[in-house]
DNA sequence: TGCTACGTTCAAAACTAATTGAACGTAATG
DNA sequence: CATTACGTTCAATTAGTTTTGAACGTAGCA
C-alpha cells in the first residue's frame, strides 16, 4: 500500500483514538475500530497487537467492547484458528448502542431520584402539612428539573430514532 | 431546615457529582450546580467549600466554569466583599454550551481530517491516475464516514435547536 | 495423550485527570 | 498607607483509569 495512503490511514486512526479517548471510552477502542474501517482484510488480534503496538489483553478486551457495539462483526476464515474482525458500517446503531450503554445507567439514576423526590413531596401535601417555604422551594426545583427532564427525554428518543432510521 | 429535606438535597448533590464525572466535566461541577440549585440563598465560595468539603482552588475553577456555561450567576451582596451565586434553571441553553464547549473542539479535528481527505482524494483522480484497489477502498469508507457526518451534524443542529426553543 | 496456538483474565504498573493548598495579586476598609 | 479578606493560579499531590503482560483455560491437532 503506497505512502500517502499510510499516512492518512494512520492520521484517522490517531484522530479516532483521541476521540474515543475523549468522550471516555480509551483510546484503543477507536484505534482498532478505524484500523479494521480502513482495512480491506479482516484483521486478527495479533494484526491489531502488531499494527498498533498494543497488548494482546488490551485487543482482546477492545475487541469485545466493540463486538458488543456491533461495530465489529466476527469472521471465520477456514483453516485459521484464529478470529478475525471486519467493521461495520452503521454508525448510528453503533453510537446507539455505545451511548446507551455509557450514559444509559446514569439517567436511570437520576430518573428514580426524581420519582422518588415526587413521592416524598407529593406524601407530605397528601398529609396536609403545611407547606412551609423550604418545602416549597425544593418542591418547585424538583418540578423544573423533572419538566426538563421529560422534554430532553422525547428529544434524545426522537433523535435516537432518526439515527437509526438510515 | 428539616432533616428529610437535607438528605433529598444530599442525594441530588451525590447523583449530579456522579453525573458530571460521567460526562468527564468533573464531579465538583455537579455537586456545586446542585448545591447552589437547591439553595434558597446565594451561596459564597466559601459556604462551597464548607459545605461540600472541597478546596478553594475547586470552588474557584469549578464556579467559572459553571458561570462560563451560564449555570449560575454572579450576584452581590451589599455590604459584603465576597462573591455570591446562585443557580440559572435553563437547563437546555446551559447542557447547549456545555457540550459545544466540551465536545466542539472534537468535532473540528475529525471534520477537518475529513476535509483533508477529500481533497487528497479528488486531487488524486484528477491527475487521472488509475484508481487502484486500495484506493477506491479507501474513497468509499471515507465518503461513508463523511455522509454519516453531514446527517449527524444535522441532526445535532436541529436538536440544540429544539433545545433553545424552551 | 501431549503439544501448541490461541483468547481471556486480572493484579500490578504506567499513565492521566482531578484536587489540593500555598503563594500571589487585588480591592475594599479603616 | 497598612491591613485584611477575598479570588485566582499553578506546581505538587492524590485519586482514578487504562494498559500491560504473565498466568491460565481451552480447543484443535498430531
Amino acid at each position: 500500500m503506497n505512502q500517502e495512503l499510510q499516512s492518512l490511514r494512520q492520521r484517522f486512526i490517531e484522530t479516532a483514538g483521541h476521540f474515543t479517548q475523549s468522550l471516555g471510552a480509551g483510546r484503543v477502542l477507536g484505534q482498532i475500530f478505524a484500523h479494521i474501517y480502513f482495512s480491506r482484510d479482516p484483521q486478527s488480534l495479533d494484526d491489531l497487537t502488531r499494527k498498533l503496538e498494543i497488548s494482546k489483553g488490551s485487543a482482546s478486551m477492545a475487541v469485545r467492547q466493540l463486538e458488543q457495539w456491533g461495530a465489529l462483526r466476527r469472521v471465520w476464515i477456514k483453516g485459521d484458528r484464529k478470529d478475525y474482525y471486519v467493521a461495520t458500517d452503521e454508525f448510528g446503531r453503533i453510537i446507539r448502542k455505545a451511548l446507551l450503554d455509557m450514559i444509559g445507567r446514569k439517567m436511570e439514576t437520576s430518573d428514580g431520584l426524581l420519582e422518588d423526590s415526587q413521592a416524598l413531596l407529593q406524601e407530605r401535601m397528601r398529609n396536609g402539612k403545611k407547606a412551609d417555604e423550604d418545602w416549597a422551594f425544593i418542591d418547585d426545583r424538583v418540578k423544573k428539573l423533572q419538566s426538563f427532564r421529560d422534554r430532553a427525554q422525547g428529544l434524545w428518543d426522537s433523535s435516537i430514532l432518526k439515527m437509526l432510521l438510515k
